[in-house]
DNA sequence: ATAAGTGCAAAGTCTTTGCAGATGT
DNA sequence: ACATCTGCAAAGACTTTGCACTTAT
């Protein structure tokens, strides 16, 4: 997978493999640091970028512009994404609608098909007032 | 909809209309420069913002990072994203996998939803051999 | 008259890049 | 030995924000 398989890219992977969910390419870094492990954040970006070319990780980007990053496992959720607070909460795990039919599909098209997502968004109930008194001094 | 309804609204708003498709906020403030309205790019983020909170618009982050607005219809596309080169096609436009049942568990969460985005990630074909050089000085 | 909207420039945030030095095979 | 990988700091891109001025009602 790497052409060299160094230290870093080893911690990173395994932080990964432990982790359940998503995390940003910062907290990930943080997170590697307070193990002390010597890592700069470039490498972060570039291991996780690498990683993602490979489709080994996937990417979702919330409704804040964060990047989330998780390895691609089967099993995996959709998000109701707030438009107001940028919130995510997940769908119940079963819930999926793309059948095989569309993945055979990818498939003719020579598109080499490695995640998909499905976002929905909207307003949370919390935020359903909110929105009725904002305007564009906000 | 908005509390005043200046001519920067209108002007984003009608041209939003006329729109066949997505554009960036950046490619939206040029067009309508071109069109001789004066215009800054802070409205045109303010504005695009509030459409947004509004459920006007919708709003899909590519690969690259760019993030595209088109005004939310009835009928919409998804795509096939390269993780490569950034690139998107359009799915065939009658499939989606949404059906009302999901609609109204949505409806049942009270979470006021506006739109969904479903994005597909791979390599398209140009793409594969590409990938299989790339390293991490790259 | 007043709150809402605006333009500009500055600031903020996340991510990428150039380069010299370190590392794995 | 050599290309790959890395850290750091700088650069880049996109978006948001503060503030004084303007505009719609």
């Amino acid at each position: 997978m790497f052409v060299k398989f160094t230290k870093n890219q080893q911690n990173i992977l395994e932080f990964l493999k432990q982790l359940k969910g998503e995390i940003t390419a910062q907290d990930l870094h943080m997170n590697l640091k307070e193990k002390d492990f010597k890592i700069g954040l470039a490498t972060v970006y570039r291991t996780l970028k690498y990683l993602h070319l490979q489709g080994i990780i996937q990417e979702r980007i919330t409704p804040n512009g964060e990047s989330l990053y998780e390895l691609i496992k089967d099993s995996h959720h959709h998000h109701l994404n707030c438009v107001n607070c940028g919130r995510s909460s997940l769908l119940k795990e079963d819930f999926c609608p793309i059948n095989k039919q569309l993945t055979n599909w990818c498939a003719s098209q020579n598109f080499k098909l490695y995640y998909h997502t499905l976002e929905f968004f909207g307003l949370c109930e919390h935020c359903q007032n909110e929105v009725n008194k904002a305007n564009l001094s906000n």
